[in-house]
DNA sequence: AGAATTAAAGACTTTTTTATCCACTAAACA
DNA sequence: TGTTTAGTGGATAAAAAAGTCTTTAATTCT
């Protein structure tokens, strides 16, 4: 569904802001310790938010990443846009490269539905939204400190 | 979502099935023809799904691919089983391990109702639904023959 | 100016997925 | 029994995704 990057690149987003909110800025090296992703690759995942403006980076001292407009709401839908693209949005789980109901594969009419739901989920669901989850104590940005069901 | 193996293997599936209705029973060289997919990759896939008993193979002449029992609905979701596993069942969106009620991620509620109701879909579709739209030309097996929007 | 800090960029490696090829085996049939 | 037909299984290759490393550039602080 989403891809490794698309997924650290949200949890990444949601801590950025969050510690904006506390007035920091954090580099990527603390990011991928919060939210527990590899350190290289989070860079390389933050670079590309960074080069199609969803965020901002700043270098040296006191650098780090983060929003210009923190209070303009930014759908998670914008995110995997631009990590992986839209080819989801519009996919066949058929495997047809055009699939539509004029042209329909025999799982359209039910797939479409599921696709388009999740199309609209990640249209409402923001970065805000969620970091206020995390926040109010009702979710969680990382599970580094869970214990795995297999563990126990 | 899915992966080419089992986009592959439920298009085979069904042109399978729907050919033993016409008494024959094809290859994998013509199934991969006529489902538009790769012959050699088919042939592994196929051999996935006759391992998994899901159907059988018969060699030498008058050989090729069947159903033991026809009749006997087979959802999508078993296909998908066979080749995928079942992780995307209990995916998470935001990439946590153990992403449940009692430990969610800030997408967990939204992205598990998408989740269930697309796991709710693929157990409804069967084969016998599938080939029965594409038998009343509601919906079609491949787009083989369909020129692509592009290239009008 | 110089040192320290931090992101940017690009090359590189590893792993997974997708795809191909070929030798082998089993079945059918003449 | 030999030939043809068709799936099986293992090896390999190519491409994409995931992850790592090193150098460079920009910024800040002293």
């Amino acid at each position: 569904m989403l891809s490794k990057a698309a997924e650290y690149a949200i949890r990444s987003m949601v801590y950025i802001w969050m510690m904006n909110q506390k007035g920091t800025r954090p580099g990527y090296r603390t990011i991928a310790i919060e939210v527990g992703s590899p350190e290289h690759f989070t860079a390389k995942v933050l670079q590309t938010m960074t080069r199609f403006k969803l965020i901002r980076a700043g270098k040296g001292r006191g650098g780090g990443f983060y929003f210009e407009n923190p209070e303009e709401e930014l759908p998670v839908f914008e995110i995997i846009k631009v990590i992986d693209g839209n080819k989801f949005f519009s996919s066949c789980a058929f495997g047809f490269e055009n699939c539509n109901c004029a042209n329909p594969c025999p799982m359209h009419d039910e797939f479409m539905i599921i696709r388009d739901n999740y199309t609209e989920m990640v249209q409402k669901v923001t970065i805000q939204s969620m970091a206020e989850k995390i926040i109010n104590g009702t979710a969680s940005l990382n599970q580094n400190n869970i214990v795995s069901p297999s563990a126990t």
